[in-house]
DNA sequence: AGGATAATGTAACGTACATTACAGTCTTCA
DNA sequence: TGAAGACTGTAATGTACGTTACATTATCCT
């Protein structure tokens, strides 16, 4: 029944998603729905805590093995990137800007399942880099920042928004590699 | 009539907006918003239409006087900013991305009026001053993109899910300088 | 087997809203 | 002044939906 909720929510969003087309679409019961969740955003919820931990994982504990930082941050780029373009998570994407603000718990599970955690590894590992001095970045937090910034442009945008068809896998390859090449001249010490 | 739509679109998103809200707001009547925009999309369009360009002047045609660089691309990133800081650019972004694509008409109005003609002028900007040796950004598009990326990041999400507040006028300034500073660094010469 | 517990199907209720209809009121211009 | 045309207020219609109620059926444990 959670799959379904996640199926119509991503698709619909929270308000136009109907209960009626959840339960069509489970097999289940309108009564148990609300038997188990109470009410239409306890089953939303019950989805968004469910599903944001799973679409995210890849992002949550990212390897950084002790390769050249380039390889590094390259497949982090990939996996970020994996995520962004991911049809699921951009309906989540969508939720969580367009109804975030009057559903204040989306944002919250969002953000500790996605960014917080791929952040703090982030500064940790380029904290490390910087002061072994193969990296130049006195302020982490801001590179980090400017980093998830710069994979989610333009082409993030134009897709999320339906302006253009999600790209295949050369293009967001070819977005990771310019990217990352850029990120490493602002990096690069010295 | 079209500035009470926008007040109540903006708060509340397109489906949940309400047109006797609306009426009740502009003072005018149910009868006269039909008669003049047919429906309530025909009123959103207009609205949008309307303030989209509005909202967006300061990008539409940024500045690029012959001044040191770093001056120019602080300006530039201080007009993105105001746009992302404005609260009613904030309600446009929440709906632009939570139902651009039920409705593919605000995209459209959207990246005519802001995006495309920022990025185009600094692509033409930059694109002069990489000829001229003074910048190294051999991929402008690329460049741009990461420019506007950078910009656009984890404090503009924050604020506009309502993870936290709009910040002050100090704080943006921060983030502006961080950002041009390690952008500056991105396409140094050499 | 048999009763407690949970699941189902269906219908009803209340609400909110877009849209239309209509009758009355104002404005304007000859 | 007076008629044409625009504006207003209000009520009605139709629809979609969240939520609840209830009678019926399946499931499971002892």
């Amino acid at each position: 029944m959670i799959d379904a909720a996640a199926t119509v929510f991503f698709e619909h969003g929270f308000e136009r998603a109907s209960l009626s087309a959840i339960v069509r679409r489970s097999g289940g019961s309108l009564s148990t729905l609300y038997q188990l969740f109470g009410s239409k955003e306890g089953l939303f919820e019950a989805m968004i805590t469910q599903r944001c931990a799973e679409i995210m994982e890849p992002l949550t504990a990212p390897s950084l093995p002790d390769q050249c930082p380039r390889e590094t941050l390259t497949r982090i780029a990939r996996g970020l990137m994996g995520v962004l373009m991911d049809p699921e998570a951009q309906g989540l994407w969508r939720m969580l800007m367009g109804e975030g603000i009057k559903f204040p718990r989306l944002p919250e599970i969002y953000f500790r399942c996605g960014p917080d955690p791929l952040q703090a590894a982030m500064i940790r590992y380029l904290g490390d880099l910087h002061e072994r001095g193969i990296v130049r970045c006195p302020d982490v937090a801001a590179v980090v920042s400017a980093f998830c910034g710069m994979m989610q442009s333009d082409l993030f945008y134009r897709t999320v928004t339906g302006m253009r068809p999600i790209p295949d896998a050369a293009e967001v390859e070819r977005h990771v590699q310019k990217m990352v090449d850029l990120f490493m001249r602002m990096v690069a010490p010295g």
